[in-house]
DNA sequence: TTATAAAAAGATTTGAATATCCGAATTCAT
DNA sequence: ATGAATTCGGATATTCAAATCTTTTTATAA
């Protein structure tokens, strides 16, 4: 369903989300590490983020990333959307070619509508304030 | 959300649902070159569907392929899990290791279980025979 | 019984996603 | 100013799914 470089965008967009905004910017040696994510692939990813305004980055000592906006505001759908595109919301379940022709859709076309329509609108309904918010209420200490 | 050896193999398999049970056995060629696909790709794969009982093969002059059992009763759960496994239907979201825990859900594991449940039940109401009908009573001609 | 047509089986190649490396640019602190 | 810490950007390496190739096995038909 996701590529691993979308998983790992969001898990790192959701540890920043449980930092903010106490915690101003973090490093890629942090996040990765907290995450056990390999850092250098991480770097990129967030490199990707910054340059589609999902977060803020800076240079130099204390440098860092943040969000670029209230996490409240930033939803999974925009986060895959920036990293996978916007292929899983859109391609035909078994690629047929035809599907996108009129009047020659798949036979599974409007049963997986639905379905792609309820996965549009879970990714869509999740933001990372509201994700922080439920680690936070958890019992058990949380490991991302 | 399916690899390409699924997709493929389900749209053999309809291929072959729909020409069932007039003609008895098809071979690679004719499915490939219909279905616009690799032959010695989809070979390997029709070999795997072959050995997990969703076909039948017979080797030699007038050899091919046939659906092992009715096509209503074959449905596209039992062709995904012989070629992509389980996966789609277990693996956390978000590639958490706690997720499959006591304790530690990530944090989209009980919105996502639902929709997980939706794309399961999919599959698992899709059954070749059903498609194939559908396929017949549309206007147009079908690529598959 | 032999030639042929097909699938089976195994080895190899390709290509895209994943991951790493390194030099450059930027910023901060001294 | 200088050195150190950090991200940036481009190039490179690795891995795995996807695709191909080659040889073997089996069945059919002449």
């Amino acid at each position: 369903m996701l590529s691993n470089t979308s998983k790992y965008a969001i898990r790192a967009m959701i540890y920043l989300a449980l930092h903010t905004p106490s915690v101003k910017k973090i490093g890629i040696k942090q996040i990765s590490g907290e995450l056990d994510l390999p850092a250098p692939f991480l770097a990129k990813i967030l490199q990707v983020l910054a340059k589609n305004k999902l977060l803020n980055s800076s240079k130099g000592p204390n440098g860092g990333f943040s969000l670029a906006k209230d996490a409240s505001k930033i939803t999974l759908y925009e986060i895959i959307r920036v990293i996978d595109g916007n292929d899983i919301f859109d391609q035909c379940l078994i690629s047929m070619r035809t599907c996108y022709e009129e009047g020659t859709p798949c036979p599974m076309h409007f049963r997986y509508e639905s379905v792609r329509n309820e996965i549009k609108k879970m990714f869509q309904e999740q933001n990372l304030g509201g994700l922080a918010e439920d680690i936070k209420s958890q019992e058990k200490i949380f490991a991302l």
